[in-house]
Order: C-alpha cells, then sequence, then structure tokens
DNA sequence: CATGAATGAGTCTTCATTCAT
DNA sequence: AATGAATGAAGACTCATTCAT
C-alpha cells in the first residue's frame, strides 16, 4: 500500500512538473496535453486518471507554484525584524523564489494578459497576501520615520514585474546578445549581474532617500 | 484607384485593429483567425487575400505597436533637456503609449512568456533603441553628479514591467475588489492613483536619493 | 444565391439522410460522426459546420423523421369518414410512413428503451398527437355504438408495437429461416404475408367483434 | 471449497445483475465496463477475471435473461388446458415475466433495432420456441372453431411489443403527464390500468369475436 | 474583392483491456 | 482473488487554410 501510494506520488508530481514547464513555455493554449504527457514520461491517459482534464491540471500547477510563493515569502518576513529588513527580505524570497520556480513568471505574466482567466481564489488570496504584508512594513517604516511615502503597491508591481521581466527575457538577451551590446553598450549587464542586489538598491534608495 | 487604396487600407486598419485585440486577450494560440475577421467585420478569406495566414498577421500587429512605443519614445526623449526631464519624459512617454494602446502590454508579456518565439528583429531593434536612450540619459546624469550609480537595464525593466503588471491586473483587481480591500486594506488604491505620479517618485528617489 | 441555396440544401439533405440510417443501424451511442461523414459523401468539419455537434445532429433526424409521421397522419385521418375508416386510415398511415422510413423504427425503440433520453419535446409533441386523434376515433365509435370499449392507447401501443417488431425482425427471421421454418412451421409468413391487413384484422376484430 | 464456489456465484450474480442493469439503460454500446463494475461492487478487473470481454458479458446477461422467459412460458402454458387458457396464459406469463425483468424489454428492443447483432443463436432458439407453443395453440383453437383465423405471428409481435412498448414508454408518460393529459385526455390511463387484462381483450376479441 | 463551403491535420478526451503487485 | 495503475486505440470536435463562385 505504502509503496503504491509513493509510486502514484511519484507519477503525479512527474506530471505537475512536466505540466508546469510546458504550460510556462507555451502557455494554457498552447500547451499541448500530449507534450505534457512524454515530457514526464506517462501514458497520456494517466493524466486523465490520476489529475483529470486539461484545466484541472492547470489549476494544480498555479496551486501549488503561487502557494509556495506565499508560504517562502510568510517565513522570510517573519524571520526580519526592522522594516529594512523585511523590505531585503521580501525581495530577496521573491528572487530565491522565482529562481527556483522558473516557469512561475511566464506563467504569472500569461495569466494577468489574460486578465486571469483561469486563476482560481486561492492562488489569488496568496497573492493579495504578499502584498498584505509588503504594505505593513512599509507603513510601519514610514510611520518609524525611516521611509518616505511611498505607495507600497506600485512598488510591489514594479519588484515583481522587473523580476519576471528579467527572468523571462533571458533568451532574448541571448539570442539579441550582439544587437544589444551594439545599441546598449556595457550599460547591459552580463548574467554576472547581481540583479537582486540592484533591485534592492532601487527599493530601498526610493525609500529612504534625499 | 486612390479610393480603392483608401478603402484597401481602411479594411487591413480594421483587421489589425481587431487582431491587436485578440492577440491581447487570448494569445496567439489562443486566437481565433474566425473571431478576428468577426470583430474586423470582414470575411475570414479576406484575411488572408490582405495580409497572410496567422503569423503573418501576428508579425504586422507586432511590428506596427512595437514601432509606435519606440518612435513616440524618440519623440519625448528629443524634447527634454536635462537627464532628470529625460527620465521624466521617458516614464511618461512609456505610460502613455501604453494608455493608447492597452493591447501592448499584454503581447509584449506573451512574447517574453514564451521566450519571444515570434519576436520580429525590427521589433527587438526598436526595443533596444529605447534601453540605449535612457541608459544613455541615466549615464550622463551621473556623470554631472546628479545621478547616483543605478543599473538602467534593471531600473528600466522595473517600469516597464511595473507598468505591464499595473495595466493588465485591473480585471483581477475589479474582480476581487472586496477581497483586496480585506487583505491589504487601504494600501491598493482605486483607479484614482496617479500611476506614473508614483513610478517617477520611485525611479527618481532612487536615483538622487540619500 | 439561389444556386448556393440549393447546394447547401442538398448537402443537409445528404447529412440527414446518412445521419438516420446509421442512426438506425447502430444507436446514438454507437454512431461514429465519421461514419455519417463517409455514408453522405461529406467532410466531416462540414456537419459541425451545418448543423453541429452529434447530439443536434440527432435531434435534427428525429424532428425531421417523426414530424413526417405526424403529419402523414392528421393529412389520413382528415380523410376518413367513419370511426371504422378512422382506424384503417391510421393503421394503413402508419405502416406506410414506417415503410418509407424504415430508419424509423429502430430510433423509436432505442429512444424508448433508453427513457427517451435524447427525445425532443417537440417530436413528443407529434407524438401525443397521434394518440390523442386516434383515441377520439375509437371514443366516437364507442359512443355510436359501433365499437366494443377498448383501451385506445395500448391498442395503439399494440399497433406501433407490433409494426416495429415486425419490421426490425426482417434480418433475423431472414438469418434464422431454417430454424424458423423448423420450430414454428408454415404458421411464420413470408414477406408475402400482409402485414397491414393482418393488423387491421386484429384490431378491428377486437373493437366490433363479439 | 463450496464456500469458495458460493462465494464466486455470488459475485458472478452481482455483475450478471448489475451488467443487464446498465445494457438496458445505456446499450451495449453506450454501457461503460466501469459503470457495471461500480454497480457490481467488484473490481473492474474481476468482470475480466470471471467473465471475459464485454461482448461475453453482454452474451452471458442475453442468455440469462431469455433463457428465463422460454421457460416460464413454456410453464404457464403447460398448466393451461383449452386454447382460450393458453392464450390468457400466454399472455399473463410475458406480461408477469417482463414484470420482473424490467431490462428486458429494453435489451430486447435494442437488439431488434440493430438486427440482432450480439444476439446469440440459443436465445434465437428460446425465443422461436415460444412463437411455436402461441402459434400451436391458436391454430388448434381454430381447428376448434373457437377462433377465428388471425396470424399468430403478427399477434405475438403486437403482444410482445405492446408490452415492450408500455414498459418502456413509463418514464416518458411521466416526464411528460402534462402534455400528455392536454393532448390525449382521460384516454391515456394512470398506473392503475391492467394492461395485461387490457391486451387479453383485444386479443380475445380479435381471435373469437363475431 | 468578397463570400460561403470545403478540407485535413490535429487536439482533447474516453474507454476497453491488461499488468504488476 | 483482488486492486490500482497503465496502455493504446479510437472518437468527437476544432481550426487554420483553401476553393469555387
Amino acid at each position: 500500500m505504502t509503496a503504491q501510494k509513493t509510486r502514484r506520488h511519484a507519477t503525479v508530481q512527474r506530471i505537475l512538473n512536466a505540466a508546469a514547464q510546458v504550460f510556462a513555455e507555451t502557455g494554457y493554449e498552447g500547451a499541448r496535453v500530449d507534450r505534457i504527457a512524454n515530457r514526464a514520461g506517462v501514458n497520456k491517459a494517466m493524466i486523465y486518471y490520476h489529475i483529470g482534464d486539461k484545466k484541472a491540471l492547470y489549476t494544480r500547477v498555479l496551486q501549488k507554484s503561487f502557494g509556495d510563493v506565499a508560504s517562502r515569502m510568510a517565513d522570510a518576513l517573519a524571520h526580519a525584524a526592522t522594516p529594512q529588513d523585511k523590505v531585503r527580505a521580501y525581495v530577496r524570497s521573491l528572487g530565491q523564489t522565482l529562481e527556483q520556480h522558473p516557469h512561475l513568471p511566464p506563467i504569472m505574466m500569461r495569466e494577468l494578459a489574460s486578465g486571469g482567466r483561469y486563476l482560481p481564489e486561492v492562488v489569488m488570496t496568496d497573492l493579495v497576501s504578499i502584498i498584505g504584508s509588503i504594505s505593513e512594513a512599509v507603513e510601519k517604516g514610514r510611520q518609524h520615520g525611516e521611509f518616505k511615502s511611498i505607495d507600497p503597491f506600485v512598488m510591489h508591481l514594479m519588484v515583481i514585474g522587473g523580476l519576471s521581466y528579467f527572468k523571462t527575457s533571458d533568451p532574448l538577451r541571448r539570442r539579441y546578445a550582439t544587437l544589444i551590446s551594439a545599441k546598449a553598450g556595457r550599460l547591459v549587464q552580463e548574467d554576472g549581474i547581481d540583479l537582486l542586489q540592484e533591485i534592492e538598491k532601487i527599493v530601498l534608495g526610493a525609500l529612504t532617500g534625499g
């Protein structure tokens, strides 16, 4: 029984991982169930057997992925003391989570692009709770006189949007590397760029600056 | 003859506008040629006659849309004198262009999400030139001692990403208005928010601050 | 325009006829849209283009077929004067209609077998109106003292059921011809049997007899 | 060993009963092996283990069901003395058997509708023997001068067809009760109708009547 | 130019059947 | 015997694209 349960769980995980990849690469409409099955190394019918139809599969992927973002963020913020630390932890947590779930930015961006057509409420709750937490930190910093009055929602969108755009523009930056270095010179960094540090610098600069 | 040319031009424009909308709403894979024809009020075969297949249609939409972004930006930067003015003009130009072409953020985000699969080089050239211009302005400000050392590429991604996320999250913000106000309180602004001013504040704050 | 309309109409008719055959032979569940398209000599997608999905196609077939039964019956009864003539016309009309639409008995029987799962209300109205008409005739005959008191609904079920069973048992009677003549002897008639006359004899015998 | 045999037998019976129901409700093509297994409360693979594939299962159901009809009929006719009694016993036996095996009419009707595609010869032998018996009775009645010359095969089809149509039309009569009472008035009876008595009246009326 | 009809290659989904444990 | 997992072959339906008029 335990052996069977383990086997089942492994199959489901393989399916969900493959699905996350394929959905990220091609979007919901472009994703082919066949392709997901192939990449997961399972028979296509097994997806329907273990999970359900394409939409159910997509929802499972969303829940799993976004749930992880929220729980990591909650953890990170809980371990930070001062507002400044919380802001740093916030940027760092987001950055690390997106690093470890490279399918997240594409999926999030497509969801937004389609008006959140398939986004289940559970996921939305997670996302809103993140905004709530960082807003709270910014507000507290303002009350303590450490921070200037900055709109935390706009700030959050710039951070998450900037991170997403950076991550997803990677293939383009590689493909058009010569074009870019010709037109934009040394200003566009190589992989070596410490993205999170730069974002942190901009955010804290705006919050604390002159 | 001229009358015919005008008619033809009008038809093509109607098709391109309809296509921009549909591609923005549903993405390339989700877009249906039938739907585009319907929304343009033309017979489906006319799309093939006037423009070509779905891919060609998509490329035309991309070129038309992104070309406009670049030319407006060039214009805006040319009329700004100081580095600070240039940064303000940059934010304002981007914001206004996206305001007038609401299909742009979704299309851009989906393109990035798919690794720029269909992005033609012409478009890429436009995008890179924008980055080049703003980088130049930032660098000049730094040399003048007005600006701190901020990575202009990361800054640009935060601006364009923030704008895109803000625009495209509108339907979600409406749909989950109650959920949002419950969890994130007054911190999430209503439509009244002056988005561009907030972004400007953050960017200039980071560039000039403390 | 007229040429196109004619062409369209012809295609639709070919589809409906083929569908009636295939639904009769194999039932709704057993029918293959591919097979219907083949038999109609049209591309499968044309069925969806002209009519709709499998269910819509089935409904169309039912309406067309049963509608014909009802209108022929109304016609036949209108031209009969006395109750006895009406009963004769009733049997004859049913018999002839089923003769000309050999797919009707199988379809009706399967519908009944499945509890009328797909039977649209329009069809039911037709069927009920037939029962109403013959009931009226039987009642009138009873009031005139020509007929004994016979339940017209049961009588109708025996007539329509008997006709259906006779028509649909034809292939079995052929396949097991030797078995039948061995066990049931001369009592089971050949094709030469005048079915309608026999039914008429039984019905009128019961109505007027003894 | 005997305990095991009993267990096995019970399982097989549960499967056959469930299968009879499901085949009756949805036909062979519409029946799902999963559904049969569920309704029987056994694992799907057990059906293949104990009985065989879907077709074998269907054949088993047919044999079991129709075999019962024939043996009950033989019994009933054996206990009837006069031709009239035999006709009464015939109607009554058929009616009671169908009452106790409500899945029989749907299955029989579907078989006929499909030309007896899956009907095994054994079953056909049973059915023919019934016709033989009643034909014999009718013929004897005619020779004794009690009966008029009525074709016993047509009569049988009307009886079995009428019974089948009555039984299977029950759900439709319930669903469209208001429609029916509006159009066909009091003529269509409630459940209280004594169907067998009515059929008997019609059959004996035709056989003996003036 | 314009339109409705036609086509063929998918794409999702289901299901009878078998396998491993 | 019994079970859950696995498989492969359809089958319904869609859609980009082309054709005839």
